[in-house]
DNA sequence: CGAGTCACTAAGCGCTTGCTTAGCATGCCA
DNA sequence: TGGCATGCTAAGCAAGCGCTTAGTGACTCG
């Protein structure tokens, strides 16, 4: 199977990477993580950097589709913030590593790959600034900056790749559910 | 001046790690962004992972210490979880460099020095998981999973070094008070 | 003045790095 | 049956790596 041989790659790649960033791995270590030898790596990337800009790239576009499928699955805002944030804080916990070697090693990309990734990274931020300004229109979010807080929001799913373990205190749905309360939370009307 | 040459060759690390990670900086990099040999940065430390700990270390006693004093500066949960919040997303935005090699380099430390690391994290945790208690005490916070709430408002704060930069959309003091905001909106009891 | 210390450098050692080359087994199509 | 593409390996090249060595000039102190 062709692509038995190029996921293993991948999914070598992807642990020796959140293991050891992107320029502590070495070719050797990725190719012998998938059993291969260290020319093996070639015959499927022409470098080390499009091997990372493959996983970063799948990466990125798995999680804007979980946005944007959370964001098309109701007409509320608050529901759509919600939902957003329980499958994006869901889905970081599930690919805890590929979420660490998407989010840290953004900056080892290449400048042509580097702005391929931002744009995908601009459109995530925009579903979430999309439901703000929605609630915010609709007079069932209180926000007064948009932009700051879109960004806060998604820090709490973000942030989590830095120390989520599988068999840890909290399982990925349950991080989810939390963080979709507090944000919900966060963006209420402050009654009155 | 000794401290001079030294420091010099701190915050070249501190570039150097922040900008390509530990694994992909050399110790010649290091070196020339201290205008230095690279014989010299052997002379103040024994190794590049040493050089690496001493700035994970006194990043983290500062950061610790920010937390401590806010949350030291009030009775009131409330305004501590304000106050700590507040203090701890500005110290993140003004040394957003030191913050990222203290985040994202942990893992590259020796089992020795991730240990002393460990616990200084740990006792950060502890200084927000006791204001939420406290609070949560006092009827004046409502908070079911402490632990997990925990890491949430501090991630606020912690996940900004990824894409803070000075004179972007924002001021550190601005990020600061958005934080303290929203934490402090996410804990309140659901008024009823 | 001479001995010792200190911060530093020029040169380089042994090893590892990303990547290449040459070649081999397998399977497909004419 | 033969030619060619595919997926792989053993061996290795040039460059760069972390770190060491031997030595130098400036300074301190008896």
């Amino acid at each position: 199977m062709t692509t038995t041989a190029r996921d293993r790659l991948l999914d070598a790649a992807v642990e020796a990477f959140a293991e050891h960033g992107f320029g502590g791995t070495t070719t050797r270590d990725i190719a012998a993580r998938a059993q291969m030898s260290p020319a093996a790596v070639y015959v499927h990337h022409a470098t080390k950097e499009e091997l990372l800009f493959a996983i970063s790239l799948r990466g990125h576009q798995e999680a804007l589709d979980v946005l944007a499928m959370a964001a098309a699955g109701s007409d509320s805002p608050v529901e759509q913030v919600a939902s957003m944030v329980r499958a994006f804080s869901e889905w970081h916990a599930r690919n805890s590593r590929i979420g660490r070697v998407v989010q840290y090693e953004f900056g080892a990309l290449s400048p042509d790959h580097r702005a391929v990734i931002a744009d995908l990274r601009r459109r995530m931020e925009h579903h979430m600034r999309d439901a703000l300004v929605a609630g915010v229109d609709e007079g069932v979010l209180e926000v007064t900056d948009v932009r700051g807080t879109a960004r806060a929001v998604l820090s709490l799913s973000v942030d989590l790749v830095r120390w989520f373990e599988a068999g840890g205190a909290h399982t990925a749905a349950e991080l989810g559910r939390l963080h979709a309360d507090l944000a919900v939370r966060m963006l209420r009307p402050s009654g009155g």
